[in-house]
Order: structure tokens, then C-alpha cells, then sequence
DNA sequence: TAGATTGTTAATCGATTAACAATC
DNA sequence: TAGATTGTTAATCGATTAACAATC
């Protein structure tokens, strides 16, 4: 996807969801064309930096227009990997598990959740929105007879590296990770961490920072 | 809290937590001393950058020694202002503001949850884990009475730049936002935005990456 | 003391910014 | 055409890495 199969860093890869974001505020609001200057404004970028961005993939603009506000977005869409669907399974039922099985937002870009698991005998057997709750002992069984793309990992600490290591070893590709360490794949697997804490963290830093 | 006053990058301070995180574990396995050879074998990030990191704040390590675990742990804890205790509110009690709400684990670093605030009238009245949720009217009114530290923003997208004027407006001088906007906020008010979309496509990016 | 490992300076690398020719 | 704005190259800046003297 990467404009010849050249290298494209980590910096540009996270901002790529911001733009996709601000793209789809412009769209709604019925902008058609948007030039990079404008967008960096908005956004708090440097135009510069939104050209080179977008460069690294193609060039989507036109001189002396700008670039057309929906046709970007439809380009960053693919760029994302928005353009498909994805198959979900939630692994780990408790507070975060649940309120993102609740959340409907996902569907929107094609993530589908297709199960939840816990080891909690009080939630196995129910379900949240129409999406089962099962025991975790029939993660293998469900692996092998349904075609799953993407497993959250929203399990306690000390459980997620082993969840991780039977997710993979059943053939999926992609974690998105919720527990407070950096869970292990192999090569060829994806690990998205998202650490929640880490965050908070920064804030508290930032914070006890402005009070000096 | 840097060395002298200078200037700590955001790369730095971003890293801070994970050490945070690792440290914790090291300490918890009974380690007492670590050296930035062995720190960085385990975290994956060079032995100099992790020294340089650690030099932005101070020399917290010793020649022919390393650093003592648990002393260089609670330096990063002060670093992070965890050495305090912080009052904190929930705007927006649906999936991920309850979520947050039932979640203890925050409480073990200081982050106490005062109070969930809602405008939906099934929610409002009820409370979660002994935590009130109330009417999103009567904002200003807690605000004035209860000194708090931090606000999150669990609100829909719409909904979530108003809410932040009303915070800050109020006196609130940090915001853990999860809504997929970024809060704008006034000087001397820092915002933390999680996007946890934009995590996702990261994700969804890589993958389609890794199939290329 | 000898060995180990930090703290720090210098070198390198990569990302950002600036500039401008190309062109719509 | 003239004006605007991209795509891209070159310059700058900052972060990372390497190296090593200081020192425990």
C-alpha cells in the first residue's frame, strides 16, 4: 500500500487515523476541497508535514486545487485497511470486554464481534447484544471452525500473555491488547497495546509538570 | 521535575510509564537491581537510550552497579506524580464511563473516582461500585463543592467539546478524553486523548501490511 | 585492584520543515 | 493567463545510538 513497497514510518502510520478523522468531520459538514494549509490549521499539523504524509502513498492532490475532501478519505480508508471487514473476538469478559461488545461504533468500519470468552461461569452462557459469552476452554474449538481476524485481549495481566500464545497458535493475526504488559508474538502477528494506564500516566506527569 | 528546567521530549515522557510497568514487575519477582543492558534486553529499546532517558530527571543509577529497582521505581512514580493522590470525575456513564468506573485498579496508584455524570435519566441515581451517578446539570454544582482534579470525557463525539468547556470553565485543569474528537482546550489545561479508533486502525493498517 | 556500568559527549540517523519547480 | 497549491528536493532540527571517560 506504501507508494513503491518503501518504508513508511511509525510517526506517519499514527497520524494516518487523525486524518481519516478530521476527513470524515469535513465530509459530513459538506466540504468538498480541502487544501493542506487548511487542514493543518485545523489539525495543528504543518502542511508540509500533511503533504509529505499523504506522499508517502501516493499523490491524491491536484495542484492549484487542493485535494477533494471524500476521494481523500475513501484513499485513507484503504490505506487503513478499512476497505474490508474483520472478524472479532473478545477475549476476556470483565469491564472492558463488556463496553466494547456494548460499543456499536466498530461495526461502522467493519469490525464485527463474533464472540466474547471468560472463564467466569456467572457469564458464560449469556450474551451482550446478540454476542455470546463462552468458555474459555472452547476458544480452540471456536478457532478452528470460525474465520477470525482480530482478538481483543481484555483479560487481567497476568493472564494475557498465555491468552496471547493460544490465540496465535491457533492462527490469528491480530491482537488488539487492553492488559497492562506488551504481549509477545511471533513474526508474522500484529500486536496493537493500547495501555490504558500509560496514558493516564502521562496526563498525571503533565499535570504535577504545569503545577511546578 | 527535569534535571533543571529544561525541556523533556514527548518520546521521553511517553516511555516513562513503561518503565514504570516493567520496574514494578522486576520488583514484584524480587529483583533488586537492574542494569540498562538488562532492562533493555528485556523492553526491547537500547541500553543508551534507556540511560539517557533516565538522565533527563537525574542521575538515579550507579557506576559498576546499575540501578537499585525499587529506589529507581519510586523516582519514576514521583516523576509520573503517582506520589499523590488525585480526585477524579466521569462524564458520560455509558459503556466505557462504567467500565472505567468498575475498574479498581486505578485507586492503587491514587486516581479516586468521586462521581459519574449523565443525562440519561434510567442512569441517573444509581451507582457503581458506591460511585453516584448524577444529573449532567448539576456539573457546576459538584464542581464548586468538591475539589477535583481530573475529569474524564466518556461522552459521544457530539457532546464531548461542550462537556470540556463546562470542565474547564470550572476549574478542571486535566481531561483523560475518550471521545474520537480532540478536545480543545484553554492554556494551563492539559488533555489527554485516548482514541481508541485510532489504535484499532493502526492495527487494521498492519494487517493489511502484513498481507501484502 | 579489576571489572562493570553509569553519565555524558560526540556521531549518526531519521523526521520535520522550508523552499520551489511543476502544473492544474 | 495568473494564481494557487501540490509533489518533491534540500536544509534543518531533534532524537537515537555509539563511544568512552568517570567512578563505584
Amino acid at each position: 500500500m506504501a507508494r513503491n513497497g518503501s518504508y513508511v514510518s511509525e510517526a506517519v502510520i499514527r497520524r494516518m487515523p487523525k486524518y481519516y478523522r478530521y476527513l470524515e468531520d469535513l465530509e459530513k459538514t459538506g466540504v468538498e476541497r480541502v487544501s493542506s494549509k487548511e487542514l493543518s490549521q485545523r489539525m495543528g499539523l504543518t502542511a508540509s508535514k500533511i503533504r509529505q504524509d499523504f506522499n508517502c502513498f501516493g499523490g491524491f492532490g491536484q495542484q492549484g486545487y487542493g485535494y477533494n475532501v471524500s476521494d481523500l478519505k475513501k484513499e485513507i480508508m484503504k490505506i487503513l485497511g478499512l476497505d474490508r471487514t474483520y472478524n472479532v473476538i473478545i477475549v476476556g469478559a470483565g469491564n472492558i470486554g463488556q463496553a466494547l461488545a456494548n460499543y456499536t461504533g466498530f461495526e461502522k468500519e467493519g469490525f464485527f464481534i463474533k464472540a466474547l470468552f471468560d472463564i467466569n461461569p456467572k457469564l458464560i452462557g449469556i450474551s451482550i447484544r446478540d454476542i455470546m459469552i463462552y468458555d474459555l476452554d472452547s476458544l480452540e474449538d471456536f478457532l478452528a471452525k470460525n474465520p477470525i481476524d482480530i482478538a481483543v485481549i481484555s483479560t487481567p495481566k497476568d493472564k494475557a500473555q498465555e491468552v496471547a500464545d493460544r490465540l496465535t497458535r491457533n492462527g490469528i493475526k491480530g491482537i488488539w491488547n487492553f492488559a497492562a504488559i506488551d504481549v509477545a508474538v511471533p513474526r508474522g502477528v500484529i500486536a496493537e497495546n493500547v495501555h490504558l494506564s500509560d496514558s493516564l500516566y502521562t496526563l498525571s506527569y503533565r499535570i504535577r509538570e504545569s503545577l511546578e
